[in-house]
RNA sequence: GGGCCGUUAGCUCAGCUGGUAGAGCAAGUGACUCUUAAUCACUGGGUCGGAGGUUCGAUCCCUCCACGGCUCACCA
């Protein structure tokens, strides 16, 4: 008789929000976005190159996901939109010379800085470099989450000269770009700045080296390895280096400009806080011949408290622990509501964003898909199957109170409840459990250590405690115990809805719960004795 | 100070090309009393930051103001 009960009209199902989540998506930012990419090239076959940029000074945190969600979203509209020839790279910077140890990170490192990343040693020990490390980490989530994307290392991009002929007209027109850069400086630091870092031939380090003079004639810079980093100086050696096939690099918004110039990237996002750096980026490009790209810049993330999230320190939400109690289609959700506006993230956001994922997939089931628009579901799961293998019909915090309810995460147990008590809501049975199981840890892991615990103070309701705890002591029948527990109510003079109450708040922290005889049977009778007198200690000793 | 972005119910957020605002959670009330498996029903709450303007009509367009944020202070 429940079965029904999904499409009914008495469904638990939420009912799709009016505008909320729609198929046809025409004004969806990352359709507009790609119109204003296609208004620039006007040619559905020419190539468009989306570029996302990452730094291996660290982890891949949360930035870069949302970065390389969004750059893929605008992707897919384009190929909706006609575009026959779109590219994503990833590109890491992972030859900039290392500025600061990060404070979790071994001291001994210190010895490393102002070299580049990619020739410091692993401090994890097994990747061949610092930067490989973190590479290593961001092609693991990349992979993982099944990114369409070419990865591009900045070192091996200077080494192999592909960079070369862009370095050769930076070069060249040194004077333009430092035009562009230096009036955006202090006085101070004006004099002795170059857009070219040589890496010192004799430390190897590149964030300690002063350009003195200009060779383009030799495509070489002179220079003097006397500047310093943190604690670290410069060794005093003075030389003469190209600047090409990865013996120098350039510096940031040059670097910025040389890859749009040597890629013809098309399209870039950034956070607003480079909006600057970008503009700076621009008229670099240009400086060169070139064509900046379409750029698009978002908010930055904020955590509970309203803070902006630290990419440095470990602050705020990790890719990781989202994953742990959400699916990855709900973080992708987050990042496909409207990037221009600041947003709180944090995991006290995950039920909602869950339960707006499961509207958006019955939106994108429940209704055809006219050709060439995209569902918001089609742009979290580009490759969604016709049929629909997603869970649906449930609430992520029903599940995570269930799980509460019965008070424990076995993935089994809950599929059971659910089953029994709603009706498997159809889909796949993985995609199902995964949730579960998902909404069950969070329940245990974020929800439980916000709830103060429940200490029973009432005289009469902690002298049915005491007996409880002596009465199953002894083994009894689920149904006794059952009985046992309203006698107890009585002989102590309580309602017996309110010991019950009492009970479940003490042993689960909720006020409801299943059958208790057979629940403490379940959970086993030294356990719950373990946690009533814990409870009667607590409230004993307040 | 200049530039840019934002400001929708207690909280977190939706609101497509202008037609007197929605969700979830939270809150409140009621129902189920040897039964109580994640419950059901109902309710409240917003002059859509403020003030003008355009319009028959604006949360959505324009201007100004307030508040918050980012950026100009070189770190790739």
């Amino acid at each position: 008789m429940r079965q029904t009960r999904r499409a009914g009209p008495t469904s638990s199902a939420p009912a799709p929000a009016k505008g909320r989540n729609s198929v046809s998506q025409a004004e969806s930012w990352p359709h507009q976005e790609a119109q204003r990419i296609l208004d620039r090239t006007k040619n559905l076959d020419q190539e468009i190159i989306l570029q996302t940029g990452f730094g291996p000074s660290g982890f891949p945190h949360i930035g870069t996901f949302g970065e390389i969600t969004r750059t893929t979203f605008v992707r897919l509209a384009l190929t909706d939109l006609g575009a026959k020839n779109t590219r994503l790279i990833v590109f890491s910077d992972d030859m900039d010379g290392l500025r600061k140890v990060p404070l979790t990170f071994p001291a001994a490192m210190n010895e490393h800085l102002g070299k580049p990343l990619n020739e410091i040693p692993d401090p994890f020990g097994c990747c061949e470099s610092y930067s490989g490390h973190m590479n290593g980490k961001l092609l693991e989530m990349l992979g993982r989450l099944g990114f369409d994307h070419e990865f591009r290392s900045s070192a091996q991009q200077y080494q192999s000269g592909v960079f070369n002929n862009g370095l050769k007209q930076i070069l060249d027109r040194v004077d333009k770009v430092c035009e562009i850069i230096l009036p955006t400086m202090s006085d101070q630091k004006r004099q002795g700045w170059s857009p070219f870092l040589p890496i010192c031939e004799s430390c190897r380090r590149l964030s300690t080296t002063r350009v003195t003079a200009y060779h383009p004639e030799r495509c070489s810079v002179s220079y003097t390895c006397d500047g310093s980093v943190g604690a670290v100086n410069g060794c005093g050696h003075t030389g003469e280096g190209s600047i090409l096939d990865g013996h120098a690099k350039v510096g940031w918004k040059t670097d910025w400009a040389l890859r749009w110039y040597v890629y013809g990237v098309t399209y870039e996002m950034y956070g607003k806080d480079l909006i600057e750096s970008a503009n700076l980026s621009g008229k670099i490009v240009r400086a060169l011949g070139g064509t900046p790209p379409v750029g698009y810049f978002f908010e930055l993330f904020l955590d509970e408290t309203g803070a902006k999230i630290s990419k440095s320190v470990g602050k705020g939400v990790t890719v990781d622990s989202w994953l742990r109690y959400a699916p990855v289609e709900s973080l992708a959700l987050f990042m496909y509501r409207n990037p221009r506006r600041a947003k709180k993230l944090f995991l006290g956001a995950i039920p909602q964003y869950v339960d707006e994922l499961l509207e958006e997939i019955e939106a994108h089931y429940g209704a055809a898909v006219p050709p060439g628009q995209r569902s918001t579901f089609g742009y979290l799961r580009p490759d969604a199957p016709a049929s629909d293998p997603f869970v649906r019909g449930l609430r992520y915090g029903t599940l995570a109170e269930l799980a509460g309810t019965v008070g424990t995460t076995d993935i089994e147990i809950l599929s059971q409840y659910v089953k029994r008590g709603i009706g498997w809501p159809g889909g796949d049975d993985g995609a199902m459990k995964a949730l579960i199981s998902q909404a069950a840890l969070y329940h245990r892991e974020v929800l439980l250590p916000t709830k103060v615990a429940y200490t029973p103070a009432g005289e009469a309701e902690r002298t049915a405690i005491g007996t409880l705890i002596d009465y199953l002591a002894q083994p009894n029948d689920p149904e006794e115990i059952q009985t046992r527990i309203f006698a107890l109510a009585k002989e102590s003079g309580m309602e017996a809805k309110d010991l019950f109450k009492s009970l479940y708040l003490v042993i689960t922290g909720q006020e409801r719960g299943p059958r208790l005889g057979g629940f403490i049977t379940v959970l086993g009778r030294d356990k719950v004795r373990e946690i009533l007198t814990g409870a009667l200690q607590a409230a004993g000793s307040r």
